[in-house]
Order: C-alpha cells, then structure tokens, then sequence
DNA sequence: TAGTGGTCTAGACCACTTC
DNA sequence: AAGTGGTCTAGACCACTAA
C-alpha cells in the first residue's frame, strides 16, 4: 500500500496528463482536500510538493498551486560555434544562438565578473597547468528576460589573454564577437572542442541563484577548447536549468579498422 | 530567515562536504536530533529529505541514514559505436563499453522484450513514417550487478527487420555484435548518427524501475541512426539514471564561410 | 483583511531490519 | 523485541499576495 500522500499525488499527476488541469491552472488548495477528506494538511502538503519534485507544478505562498508551462526546449547543436558569425560578423555565439530559435536579445540579459583566481583542480588539469597556478576566470549569470537560464564560466590562462578586452570586468558581453574573437584576435584561433555533460539534483545555492522551480535538476557542461596545434585556449563549466535545454550532436559511426583518427 | 529544516540541511551538508561524515558513514538518528533539540521528528526528517533530494544521503528503514558512494561517472564517449567492434568483433557496444571502463560482464545483466506497436509520435516523426503506422520496439532494462542503470529501447521499421534476430525475443543481446551486426548483415550497414540530450525529473515509474535515490534525476536521449544513403533504421531513446553516466563529444569548430556542411 | 502555501510541534502508529 | 526511518493527524502560527 502506497503512502496516502503518494497516491494523492498520482490521482493528481494523472488527472495533469490527461488534461482536467491544464497548464497554467490551479490545482485544487490545499485547504479545500483537507475539507474533502484528502488527508490532514500535512498529508496534502507532501502530495504537492512530490509534484513539485516532479516537475508538474509550482506552488508559491498567496497565489496556490498551477500546472507548470512546458517552456520548449532550447536546442543546442555545434552550429553555435560557428566561426563565421564571431569571426566575420559582430554577433556573440550565445546571442546568435537565441536569434536562431525566434527569440528576442534584450540588453542586460547577461552579467559578468572577471577575476584572477587559482585554478581549481579540474580547471588546471585541463589547461595542463600545474596545481596552484593562476588563471582568470571569467563568470556569467545568462537570463532570458528576467528569468536565469545558466551560468557559464571561461577560464583562461593569463598569457593568453592579459591586456585583452577579456580581462576587463565591464558587464555584457566581450564586445563585438565575444570571447572567441578575442582570443582569434590575439592570435589564438579556436579549431576544437570537446564537451562533456551530466546532469544532477540542483544544489541550494544554484535554486537560488537560476530560480529554479523545486525539484528541477541541472545540467553541467565541461567544454574545452583547442587551437589547431591543440593548445587549450579556454576551459568552460556551465550549469545550465535542465528544462530549458536540449542538446544535439552529429557525428560519423567510428570505424577504427579504415579509419585511424575516428571523428576528431 | 531561512526554515528550520533547511538551516539543519545545510548544517549537515556542510559537515558532509568537510568530511566529518564519510561516504557510507552514518548520519545521526533521527530522534537523536530531536532529543538534541533540532527540532520536532517531522522537521528533522524533512532537513533529511532535503538531503536525500540533493543527492547528498539516502536514508532506509532500518538501517539508518548513509552518506551516499559517488559512483564513478562512466563516459560515454562516441568510441562505443565503432564498427569494428561488432562488424569485425564479437562485442555488443554497450558491453565493449563496459569492458573498456574496466568493469566485468556478467551475463543477464539485460532484459529485453520485443514487440510490435503503432509508432509513438515522436519515433514516427524520427523514421519519417505516418501516424499509426507500425514499428518494432526493442526495449531493454541494462544493469551493472544489481543494480539497474539504464533502459533502451530501439524502434525500427519493420521491413528492416522482419526475420532477422532482432525480432527474436529470445532475452539477452541480439547474438554476435548486437543489433547494428544485425542490419548490417541485413544490408543497412549504418553510417552516421544524431544524438539529443536532456535531463529532466524522474517520474514515480522510473524511480522504481531504475531504483533511484530520490531526487535523483534522468538523462534522456534520443539517438537517430541512419545509414550512407540517410535513411534512418534505428530510432532509439535511452532513460539513464543521472548520476551514473557523462556524455563526451569532440568536434571541429564549424566554418559555415568555408567549409558549407561543416562537421557532419 | 482574507486567503494562499509553508513551517512546526507533540504524539501515535506503521513498515522494515536486525538481533 | 528493539531500533530504524516513514506516515499521519490536529492544530497553531508564519510569510506572502491580492483586493
């Protein structure tokens, strides 16, 4: 026998897919299934906040309890990285990005802090750079409109970047090209990249930081990238609301019997 | 001023990240806490629910409350598919891949069931195939020892299939070199592939079926499968269990301005 | 001010595990 | 039997929102 609140909650979730409540509207209050025999308020309360967790609404105090939007999901494939827009235009690959999939770019949506810090561990091993050594990093907090949608910070080695448009904290982005334009600018041309993603439970502080409904998880990218010669140029972690994003990659089955270097 | 609950939470996540309780280490008793004076057993249990939900514990019913193993992410890089592992090899991808991590193969450590049903939407929009026509739906529950970690279900179109091994529901992998062998003995031999990624909350059913900590999330992914010639003949969507897998994907820096079809 | 969800308590009882 | 976490109640009170 489930736990009351659990089946309170499937009765709920099931009558949310099916369509009794559709998104955007309000579930019944808490105090009125309290009144219909549901359970005791708590009983109640947990039902709810498993379908928080599950990411079918969101409750808030004054308002009540409404079926979560879908926000459809953003599609991140490696035409984002296109050279010719940073390299030949003035666009900013994450903007150029959101104009892609029909939405607006508004001024302010990001913010920035740059700093010259110790490496962490990960962030110097994949520099190649030994422990305790300094680079800077540079952190943006990304919205679209007032909502947070990830944050995402580059971390450079100095010699790379020092006297650069890179390391001056003014907000927004690097100026016309962005962070790749300047490294292409200085000398250093980006020819690859490897990205590595996994998801887990959010933790406090990034609930707070990307207003993240309760329940929703988040999604690290680890990103490298490299010059043609395969000197790593920028190493980048990004943690990005899971329900706003998808990602797609293309590539050749491998075949290491024809073909040595498989798809690098 | 943050709820009670959530002060003990961070109180003990803290102390967990320092290390003053060690993975697999108990947590004190619940009605320890209560007796200390952190509060009623319902807010001392909630701060553990909390706990559990970031990932951080996992409590159970006699036993008491652990800190949680990190398991070892397995990276699933896009090596795994290498022909010549199951063309010219006897290996099942997923089980190369295991080998590789340095993990054993036991065996009934897949279950899969095969039938034939109206295409989901999704799956028929992948195969480019109408509402309602019909495909083969090759599901399978993956483990490592006990432990479920994943499932897979491939779709495909039946006069790819019709008669082969693929079709047999005999359990287990689909003989020598597992389902691609399979068509490629069938004359598909496949060529490239899309993969999609996203994560997003369990749902009730997937916490049971991949045993899920709770509040652990999923990873979703959508693998199209096309041969030479771009016809698709494998649809297939994975639900991964988050906290066991990291995806890696190396690529070239796209040049729209020189080379038209950039990394495909 | 009235109504919403959220927190907290004290205590009873249940489900599961170990001894 | 004893000890663990989990559920449930009844009720008080708090925090936030809207009219």
């Amino acid at each position: 026998m489930a736990p009351k609140w659990r089946e309170l909650a499937d009765k709920l979730a099931e009558q949310i897919k099916r369509g009794d409540y559709a998104p955007g509207q309000q579930l019944p209050h808490i105090r009125e299934l309290v009144e219909a025999g549901a359970g005791s308020k708590a009983t109640v309360h947990a039902a709810y906040k498993a379908l928080e967790a599950e990411g079918l609404v969101t409750s808030s105090r004054g308002h009540g309890t409404v079926v979560r939007q879908q926000v459809p999901l953003k599609r991140l494939g490696i035409a984002r990285y296109d050279k010719a827009k940073w390299r030949d235009g003035d666009e900013v690959a994450f903007i150029a990005d959101r104009v892609a999939s029909g939405r607006g770019y508004r001024r302010n949506e990001q913010t920035q802090t740059v700093t010259r810090v110790v490496a962490p561990p990960e962030v110097a091993a994949a520099h190649g750079l030994p422990e305790g050594a300094e680079v800077y990093a540079r952190a943006r907090l990304v919205k679209e409109g007032d909502q947070p949608t990830h944050t995402l910070t580059s971390y450079y080695r100095p010699e790379h970047v020092e006297g650069t448009r890179l390391v001056d904290p003014t907000p927004g982005p690097a100026g016309r090209g962005g962070g790749f334009r300047v490294l292409y600018d200085a000398g250093y041309e980006i020819d690859h990249m490897k990205e590595r993603l996994f998801a887990r439970a959010a933790t406090p502080d990034e609930v707070k930081l990307l207003q993240l409904p309760s329940g929703e998880p988040v999604v690290e990218l680890h990103r490298t990238t490299y010059t043609a010669s395969g000197t790593v140029v920028e190493f980048a972690i990004g943690v990005h609301a899971a329900s706003r994003f998808a990602w797609e990659y293309d590539f050749k089955v491998p075949d290491s019997a024809k073909d040595r270097k498989g798809q690098q």
